[in-house]
DNA sequence: CTAGTTGCAAAGAGTTTGCATGGCG
DNA sequence: CGCCATGCAAACTCTTTGCAACTAG
C-alpha cells in the first residue's frame, strides 16, 4: 500500500496548491491540466481525487444543482470563511470571503441550538450582473 | 401557462403533504407512489419535482454520498419568512422563524451586491439531538 | 521483479429530452 | 378544440470499473 510518486499525482497536487482559492469540477481539473500540458486520463483524475479527499488534502462538495461534485484544496486553513452565492440566473457560483459568516453561525447556534456546517452553505439569489 | 390539475400532480402533492418530515430520492418517490397504486412515469416525477422546487413547495438536497438528489416538503406559503436548517445527520428539516434572516439578507446585498432569494435558503449542519 | 498506477473504453447510475398520445378546461 | 401534461425510450452527463500495459521503488 505504498504511495507511488507519479507524474500525474504531482501534477494534481501542484494544481491544487496553486489554486487553493478556487474550486473545480473533475472535468475542469482534467481540462486545466491538459492545457498546462499535463494530460491525465479521466479515470486517473477521479481515482486520485478520491484519494486526496480521503487523505483530507482536498474537500469534496456538491454544487447547488446537485449535479456535479466540486473539489477544493483544503491543505491549508484558507477555506474556513466563505459564502457560496449561487446566481439562479446565470448559474455563477460566487465565492465570497466574509467574517459575517462567523456571526451568522454564532447566532444560529446561540438562538437555535444548531451547529452550522459553514462550508456547506449555499445561498441562492441574483448577482449584480444579472440584475438588469 | 396555466397549471393543469392532473392525477399525477395531485398524487405528488398529497404525498409530500403527508410526509413533510422525511426526505426522498426521485426513485423512492416513484416507488412509494407506485406502491400506493399511483403509477407515474420517471420523466413525470422529475418534471413535477423540478416545478415544485421552483415554486418553493419542495426543497432539493443532496444525499450524504453526494450522488443523489433528495426532495422534501417545505410547506408552500407558510414557509416564506424563515430559515430552513437541515440536519445532515438525521435529515430533519427545521423551520425557524427569525428576524435575523432580514439582517443577513441586507448584509449580503450591501456588501456583496447580491440579492438573496430568502425563501430558498437552506443551511446545513447538525441539530441538537444529533450532537452526541 | 513486484505492486501500485495509468489509460482506454465500456458499464452504470441518475437525470433530461424528443415526440406522439392523452386529458384538463 | 387548444394547450399543457404524460409516458416511453433514447440520449446525456458524470462517475466507476475491468483489464492490459506501464512504471516507481
Amino acid at each position: 500500500m505504498t504511495e507511488y510518486n507519479t507524474r500525474q499525482r504531482e501534477a494534481l497536487l501542484r494544481f491544487f496548491e496553486n489554486n487553493g482559492d478556487r474550486h473545480f469540477t473533475a472535468a475542469q481539473i482534467e481540462n486545466e491540466l491538459a492545457m498546462m500540458g499535463e494530460k491525465l486520463g479521466k479515470a486517473t483524475v477521479y481515482r486520485r481525487l478520491d484519494r486526496l479527499v480521503e487523505e483530507g488534502m482536498v474537500r469534496r462538495f456538491v454544487a447547488d444543482d446537485g449535479k456535479v461534485c466540486c473539489y477544493q484544496y483544503a491543505g491549508g486553513e484558507s477555506c474556513k470563511n466563505h459564502f457560496h452565492l449561487k446566481c439562479t440566473k446565470c448559474g455563477d457560483l460566487l465565492h465570497v470571503e466574509c467574517d459575517y459568516l462567523d456571526e451568522m453561525q454564532h447566532h444560529i447556534f446561540e438562538h437555535h441550538g444548531f451547529t452550522v456546517e459553514t462550508e456547506k452553505i449555499t445561498i441562492c439569489g441574483v448577482c449584480e450582473k444579472c440584475k438588469s
